[in-house]
DNA sequence: TTGTATGCGTTATCAA
DNA sequence: TTGATAACGCATACAA
């Protein structure tokens, strides 16, 4: 029955075609429900649509693909797996993703410069439709704004903004959620803090300490800069948590007391508890700490950690929805600017914090 | 120059042959270095690769996929990629098909079987060359054996067996690895011990039993069967979290007094270790706890977690192995029979166990 | 040593 | 209401 004697199990839409009786250009409109199916008589629908599943007929997505250039995958640029912050946005981007029937397609960077170009090159290859980068620093720059640019496919950044008016972005309100940690852990009564700041190459790092300095400066807050170290930058995303410990062995040196830190994020702030009970300090009831992110771990740590939250599968969602809306712009021959989102921090308050203890409040 | 109005900055084969003066055919052998390239005149090669490098050329992989029948893609369906057990299996598939340069597709079946088809169904339609499942229990079953063996796509799942002979499987030895943890505990001089077995739907949960029995037998070891508890089923991968506390508040309630806990698996022991400390027992000093998988946090939280490691990244790059092996078996036509592999599970010893206490050795 | 022609499976444009 | 035809970009068999 079939013409091209049977090399493969692949039934294509001309089998449908030849053994339903109609021309493949019908078999097509029908399937597709193309704007002409209206005018198919119901019975050559019905026909049509019956053979399709007697033969289990499957269209060929990359003939198709071929056909209207549209691949309907999407790239995800990861910048590295290994870093938990990413897990829940790739969650989110997934989900949203899956929503409109678009596939992910996964590049893992292992924060490598030469591997992200490589992946990137793949992607294009592929004819993704759109670009989500995940990644915390900027060793995404020109090459990326180069061909996203020129190639017209819209490209959002999740974790960090790059300058130009190319590359969407969604980033957490940093500065608010400085503020949002010191203002906690001044409410609880504490006014010697330790800060673990981030490491300078971090996008985060500058937003997130100016928003501690404000809430220090209105409410009168003198921050101790004996009690101010900064993470060394690393490209390595566990390096939080083993140089969460030696700035915390570092503050703890100085053997000026404080009763609460604020670390940098939720790794810095494990390697942070790790050396206070290594020190001999119980968290928290001599010290507390707090971090941000709110990666899955935190709930599950002894004590869970209190941290700012960052809505992480909301902004992984938040993305989609940026590319999506830029896939469709350029459909319909519209002109889209990019969006620049800045999502709200939470204050997640778990068991790492507490009250100052009154016997500690010695000045 | 172009012939056909600079629709886009999308340069095609044929640009190059024109701008270059030779055919596209021509264009096709250098590029690609086919075999006919040897006789290829030097002076062309260098002439056509330099004007594809020129005009920025780069094919169209949709293009010669539908020509070729190949999409170098690859399927990676995850369970549940919020269970903290997938992240190092993803990155090792990741890594060791970018080897080769093929591109995951990446499919989180979120725990359902619904969604689970729907990817699958995407995946087959994109032609995935084989497909990765990352899965410790069997929602996989008949559906995909019946679609995977008829298209003859090579097939592997991490985490768990299918019965038949049509998919790879990469397990961790899961009985030496239960024999491992309790050897540990009872090396540790540990008789009092109590055990939280696995969910009954789970794949690990049986053999990882048995191991315990084993060893408890050759060691003439008695389990008691009041310090035995069970998880519940449950479909959310980071129940066992909340799961696990239950269970030890539940041994806690006995008043039957342990000096180790054997959990199932590292989220397990989390929950345990948190249960623990709720109920005013410290970990190690009073009671030792020991989890299975070696999930990323294990490390990270204090105490850090002494837990038997699956091999994670190399299972996951060991499955790339397989399913390209058998890619390239269907490629040269020839047979391949499907490998089931059983990885060796390690013990890493961490600071949640510790030798009993002396003064707590009464019997 | 290189060029011509064909087809992969779809879909869109026309014509019937 | 349906069918013939062409084209998407590439790679191969064959001809030159």
């Amino acid at each position: 029955m079939k013409r091209h004697g049977s090399k493969d199990a692949t039934v294509t839409m001309r089998d449908v075609a030849e053994t339903s009786g109609f021309s493949p250009a019908t078999v097509s409109i029908v399937l597709n429900n193309a704007p002409l199916a209206r005018y198919i008589a119901p019975a050559t629908k019905k026909r049509i649509e019956e053979t399709a599943k007697k033969l289990g007929y499957r269209p060929n997505a990359m003939a198709r693909f071929l056909r209207s250039n549209r691949s309907h995958s999407v790239g995800v640029m990861i910048f590295d797996i290994s870093d938990p912050f990413c897990t829940p946005v790739l969650r989110g981007i997934e989900n949203a993703l899956y929503q409109c029937s678009y596939v992910p397609i996964f590049a893992d960077a292992h924060n490598q410069r030469n591997r992200f170009e490589r992946y990137l090159e793949m992607l294009l290859d592929r004819h993704i439709e759109a670009l989500i980068v995940v990644a915390n620093w900027l060793f995404v720059d020109i090459h990326l704004l180069a061909d996203i640019g020129k190639r017209n496919i819209p490209a959002a950044t999740i974790g960090c903004e790059l300058p130009g008016d190319t590359v969407s972005s969604i980033v957490v309100d940093n500065e608010a959620g400085g503020r949002l940690a010191l203002e906690h852990l001044y409410q609880l009564g504490h006014r010697k803090i330790a800060f673990i700041r981030g490491p300078k190459m971090l996008f985060d790092t500058a937003p997130r300490w100016r928003g501690i300095q404000k809430f220090a400066n209105s409410a009168g807050f003198e921050i101790d800069p004996a009690l101010v170290v900064q993470l060394p930058d690393s490209l390595d995303p566990n390096s939080g948590f083993e140089n969460g410990q030696r700035c915390t062995d570092e503050l703890l040196q100085k053997k000026k007391r404080f009763t609460a830190l604020l670390a940098f994020d939720d790794l810095t702030a494990f390697g942070a508890i790790r050396a206070l009970t290594k020190a001999g300090l119980k968290v928290p009831e001599q010290c507390s700490v707090i971090g941000f992110d709110d990666v899955p771990f935190s709930l599950l740590a002894t004590p869970s950690l209190t941290t700012v939250r960052q809505p992480l599968e909301a902004m992984g969602g938040l993305a989609v929805n940026v590319i999506m809306e830029g896939v469709n712009a350029n459909l319909e021959k519209r002109e889209v600017s990019i969006a620049r989102h800045r999502t709200n921090p939470e204050l997640v308050i778990r068991e790492s914090t507490r009250a100052v203890a009154l016997s500690g409040a010695d000045d």
